[in-house]
RNA sequence: GGCCCAUUCGUCUAUCGGUUAGGACGCAAGAUUUUCAUUCUUGAAAGAGCAGUUCGAUUCUGCUAUGGGCUACCA
């Protein structure tokens, strides 16, 4: 019997989603893509204590720049909404009821000192406390108290928690799609806890299952840190009895920082300085963070940077869009082992991606980023500006210094190019090159570079030493495209004034 | 500490018992060049260790080592 695929992607909005929370999305995305399968976004905002404001819709927009298509999530619904869990708190206290009739899970009554002042104790003598089967019977739960004073407390108003009553000295065998066959003794695991009463709302780990299920969800696609909690969420669904439907389980490998040492964090971006958001952040407090959109990246070299990251089609095809990613992405194909995260491939996907780009692709980004420097031009001039020196660019965000003097007339010369260029004949060269500029009329490169050569070849002049002066003047530094894209880009009387300046203002060396 | 997962060039990875162990990033050299790049060519670079299974192990098994994850009334 096959299900209907569906998969969730259902990150937590304590802050911005961080590239391993892309990729995880990605991979559900792809997955469900792949087999005509719904993708649904569930915001798990079960954690009162660590909700930041924004983060939601931080995620949203984030998915939104990627690509990744939501079918069912907060935004558009659907036919299981709502789709984040804080409006759906009324639906898990039944459920953990449902388990502590069934015997499955208890009411505890400890407070957070008491247990904070037991782990201390625990590891004053060199132990370790786990809340679990050796030690639930000692403690104020509704397994020794009388069911009157368990009921006297509640009404009360006393705080409680609902714990899983995690069974001693089982084996549970559980099939992970990406690593196999994994075996885990349940006298290793603790009673987890599935339901404060504090907050009203259920922990990760009952929500979760609750939902998967309520949601129809086939396949859960998370990231390799959830891997000890597989033996709990699989005890969960016989506990309910919902093992006829559980979904099948894929544990992805953890993305890990450059240096090695340690999964990929929040923290580690600004430390090493590439992003590891996607879009720029702000927290409430006003702490900001790096993203790759702002950072001049294109999302889809974004996407197929990471994409790559853990997975791989088994050829030698390194570039893919959005479409060629969902037709051959499977889940066998993913590796066990972390990835750790390679910035220079980053932005080498960039480039890559930017070399492909037409002029009019390019205007898009680039128009913005000109105003911020007060230009304002036609697209076709941005796109062109912009495609004559993308070769050069890794980031979209390199295109100003690449291309400011197309734009902006050089003031100052640099002093490397000055001490090589403006001395000897030199200035006197330029200003017989003024004079052949002058005398052209189809300022095409093509055109001008016919003439401009053929004076210099009948002259005997060395080239380097014309074109580099010339450059001098037009662009005020050692750097830019062929001459002849500056002389057609800026014009010929903009190469006039040029010249002009050079010539008035800078006195030859020697 | 306990439990779990992993282990091929510096990094990302291919290989599903028999290969000169392939590709990509990065690095180095050369070519190109009008500056800076790009591009092209070439090169250096790997099976963690030890046993076992086998005619034959990178590939299968075990142990060791190393790396990582989890061990909250966080997800």
């Amino acid at each position: 019997m096959t299900r209907p695929v569906r998969v969730r992607f259902a990150p937590s909005p304590t802050g911005p989603l961080h590239i391993g929370g892309v990729r995880t999305a990605l991979y559900n995305y792809l997955f469900a893509r792949r087999h005509g399968g719904r993708m649904i976004l569930r915001i798990e905002d079960t954690d009162s204590q660590r909700f930041v404001p924004g983060a939601e819709a931080y995620i949203i927009e984030s998915l939104k720049w990627c690509g990744i298509g939501i079918d069912e999530g907060v935004e558009q619904g659907g036919p299981h909404a709502p789709y984040r869990q804080s409006e759906r708190r009324e639906i898990y206290l039944k459920y953990a009821l449902q388990l502590v009739e069934n015997g499955w899970a208890y009411y505890a009554f400890d407070t957070a000192d008491e247990l904070n002042a037991l782990r201390k104790e625990y590891e004053s003598r060199g132990e370790t406390f786990a809340y679990n089967a050796t030690v639930r019977e000692q403690l104020a739960t509704s397994l020794v108290l009388p069911a009157d004073e368990v009921r006297a407390r509640i009404e009360r108003g006393d705080q409680w928690v609902i714990r899983f009553k995690m069974p001693a000295g089982e084996i549970v065998k559980m099939h992970d799609l990406i690593r196999g066959d994994v075996e885990v003794n349940t006298s290793t695991l603790d009673d987890k806890v599935l339901y404060k009463s504090a907050d009203a709302l259920p922990t990760y780990h009952l929500a979760n299952i609750v939902d998967d299920h309520l949601m129809e969800i086939s396949h859960v696609i998370r990231g390799e840190e959830w891997l000890p909690s597989l033996p709990l969420h699989c005890l969960l669904y016989r506990a309910f009895g919902w093992e006829d439907t559980q979904p099948e389980f894929a544990h992805l490998p953890l993305l890990l920082k450059p240096t090695g040492g340690g999964k990929l964090s929040k923290r580690d971006g600004d430390k090493m300085g590439f992003p590891v958001f996607p879009l720029f952040w702000q927290s409430p407090t006003g702490e900001t963070a790096h993203g790759y959109r702002e950072d001049g990246y294109f999302p889809e070299a974004f996407i197929n940077m990471l994409a790559l990251l853990g997975w791989n089609p088994g050829t030698e095809q390194e570039f893919f869009t959005m479409q060629e990613l969902i037709d051959s992405f499977s889940l066998e194909r993913v590796s066990k082992s972390g990835a750790r995260f390679q910035p220079d491939k980053a932005r080498w996907f960039n480039a890559q991606y930017m070399h492909r780009k037409t002029d009019a692709e390019l205007a898009v980004v680039y128009q913005p980023i000109l105003r911020e420097h007060g230009i304002e031009v036609s697209d076709e001039v941005a796109g062109k500006a912009a495609g004559i020196m993308k070769e050069r660019a890794q980031l979209t965000t390199d295109l100003w210094d690449l291309t400011s003097y197309f734009f902006i007339a050089p003031t100052e010369y640099e002093e490397k190019q000055v001490r090589k260029y403006w001395k000897g004949q030199n200035p006197e060269i330029l200003r017989e090159l003024r004079g052949v500029l002058e005398g052209i009329d189809d300022f095409s490169k093509e055109h001008t570079e016919e003439v401009v050569h053929a004076w210099i070849e009948q002259k005997g002049y060395g080239m380097g030493q014309v074109m580099n002066t010339l450059r001098l003047a037009l662009v005020g530094a050692g750097k830019g495209p062929g001459m002849y894209d500056v002389t057609e880009f800026i014009g010929k009387q903009e190469c006039l004034r040029r010249i002009d300046h050079l010539l008035a203002t800078l006195k030859p060396a020697e």
